[in-house]
DNA sequence: GTTTGTACTACACAAATGTGGTGTTTTATT
DNA sequence: AATAAAACACCACATTTGTGTAGTACAAAC
């Protein structure tokens, strides 16, 4: 049986997460919370082995949250749960004792075993947020100085200023005398290259990286 | 009777302007080109009074064209056609000599008003370039070392911010637990006060600006 | 001389965005 | 208490974007 405690702002989801995990069986939500103080104060009474935990919250931040409960007990594992996967976030909860980094959309089937998955010993993450640790650890490797290099071909850096320079896909498309449909090719295989989803982030990162 | 000469590589645009102003009493074309080098090549041969040229061209571009253009005449006045307004390209080809500039979805009547408006000594432009050139002369006001403001609410820097980390209106909606038409409508205001139209422009403004 | 990499185009569909409305609730400021 | 500014929310509609799938053309590399 294991030993779940939800933290979580909203009421909708709590009680969503509450129902499915005491409604299956080798589960059980000892406790569900709105928000970290209401969890930190009667910690000392829980019996857990899990904690769910939403990052965004109200008054004491889940990173904040984390050491806390870390603080306390090392035992306890940790389950980030959050709407999307926040860059920064990840890492500062993975560096402040999380075990693990979901999306709450992570179906109900796939939840349940990640939670087992933490409970067993592993670090249940999905695979987008999987590649952004990886990346991380790539980035930072001590030897070479800068990782120098995504691989952007000629055309791609071409478009991609066009972005950065504030143009629409069809001013970039009119630019270059290519069609529309081009356009979105090219972006579509520069996001793949930068791992981004949106036009802010491709224009971020491109800044960022140098990349223009 | 206005004698006009057309430079534009779209085939179908050159035609379309070409008809609109033969079609026009008061109005003839004398010529049109796909690009500059065959204008500069003939210009000595022609009369005329405006040049309607776009910006994007292959080989020579617009601007050092109307670099040429002004070297062999300062009475031939050149307006931009473009299609969008892309902004550094605004104040190079207004220091080259432009009298104006139009972009290319402007309505037929409204362009054959232009090019009148140019020929008695006017400088047509959109009401969106024109607060850009505004914009431009305010911030390089010699005295005041920077204009300093765009004079965002603490809630809409909240949202630009949550833009440039990357997060789309729903991550940023429910990052501060407010609606994503409530997003919508803070970008509203934020695009108007910054002259933006997307968020790629937003993006690149908040981070040159240093707005986050 | 076939494979590979780059550039290009097209069709389709869901989702997100940009923009115009309207209207309510807070929070300051006078 | 009254007014203004800021924040919030919802509707609606046209575009734009993000992404999958599918195919053509050409030049360099094997």
């Amino acid at each position: 049986m294991i030993k779940v405690v939800i933290v979580e702002d909203s009421n909708t989801i709590r009680e969503g997460l509450k129902l499915l995990i005491d409604g299956t069986e080798g589960y059980h939500c000892e406790a569900a919370y709105s928000n970290c103080e209401d969890l930190l104060s009667s910690i000392k009474k829980l019996d857990v082995d899990v904690i769910l935990m939403d990052i965004d919250l109200p008054g004491i931040s889940g990173i904040e949250g984390i050491r806390e409960i870390k603080k306390y007990s090392n035992e306890i594992l940790i389950l980030i749960l959050t709407v999307y996967d926040e860059n920064d976030l990840i890492f500062e909860a993975l560096c402040a004792g999380a075990s693990g980094y979901l999306v709450k959309k992570t179906p109900p089937a796939k939840l349940l075993e990640a939670i087992k998955e933490a409970y067993d010993g592993g670090a249940p993450m999905t695979s987008n947020i999987a590649r952004k640790v990886v990346d991380y650890f790539q980035n930072n490797k001590p030897v070479h100085e800068k990782v120098e290099s995504i691989d952007l071909t000629p055309r791609e850096k071409e478009v991609l200023s066009g972005l950065v320079g504030g143009s629409s896909y069809k001013a970039i498309a009119d630019h270059l005398h290519i069609s529309v449909e081009t356009v979105r090719f090219h972006f579509r295989n520069i996001y793949k290259k930068l791992h981004v989803h949106s036009q802010s982030e491709a224009v971020v990162k491109a800044i960022k990286e140098g990349l223009v």
